[in-house]
DNA sequence: GAGATTCATTTAATATATTAAATATAATAA
DNA sequence: TTATTATATTTAATATATTAAATGAATCTC
């Protein structure tokens, strides 16, 4: 006979290790002036050089109308250049400028350097075995 | 010689696995007018009856300012009522109604349902290793 | 090729997040 | 006791999330 299985609020949880996670690497991202939602879709355009919207939208996991002000606010603060696709003319496209770019380079290796000490700190098993449970968790969602 | 590490980008790996789990219950709340915010709020009230805001803001990982906000509609939607705290008037206490406290024990028991899937679908063993590794996750902000 | 349909993005309205500053009360020190 | 300091919550300003509706452009159908 199993045991009782006790539900630890599953959600709350992930909540919670997405904020330990972060909370070392959103002071070096506020410190340069960047959103979390920002940092997330500049490293997007790291990737990917000019790429559209709707993908950004997607990788950076942000829904549109989010999207809209977020790229709107780093337009004015000169980290984006933005453009209508000339194939397409519902959609646009988003580049990184040159200070974005400058910038995203300086913050991965920042990021590089956590992933490091969480190596370390939480051991590369752990860390490996969580990425394969957090598929798993996902994939669920298209069952 | 180990292999090189792939990283993951951890943070939104963690977003994803939290809007996969929530993506089930979620319709369930929405259709009772609630926001995610007030459903934690919610269960944090059905677990303890009359509380202080401040340890709802920690239990349901809502900051100060954002749960004035959710008291307050919350309050306005007959689902809880807030009181000064009598020995502490610099404190405020809240508690469910009845309407509140029906609609988390309905919910409670749909939630409860939706663990059962997980276990079924993903497993007891990997649903408990999870909740390890992630605890794990979250002693590192402690580090 | 005009009209219906689909698709990508934006606008609008409300709710929540974030950070700093303000407010009010309690506890403490002089 | 009074001034100081600490604590709990709220207000304020800006950013983002969420859902529905609107806009504008491409595609499809007849």
């Amino acid at each position: 006979m199993s045991p009782t299985f006790v539900h630890r609020n599953l959600p709350r949880l992930l909540l919670q290790a997405r904020e330990s996670v972060m909370a070392h690497t959103r002071p070096s991202l506020r410190e340069h002036g960047l959103s979390d939602q920002q940092w997330r879709v500049l490293r997007v355009l790291g990737e990917h050089g000019t790429i559209e919207t709707g993908r950004v939208a997607r990788e950076a996991f942000i829904l549109g109308p989010s999207l809209t002000g977020v790229l709107a606010r780093m337009e004015r603060d000169g980290l984006v250049r933005r453009a209508r696709d000339a194939q397409d003319q519902r959609r646009s496209v988003v580049e990184a400028t040159p200070r974005g770019l400058k910038l995203v380079g300086k913050l991965s290796r920042m990021i590089e350097e956590h992933y490091g000490w969480m190596e370390q700190s939480l051991g590369k098993r752990k860390l490996a075995e969580l990425y394969v449970l957090l598929d798993d968790v996902i994939e669920l969602e298209r069952t």
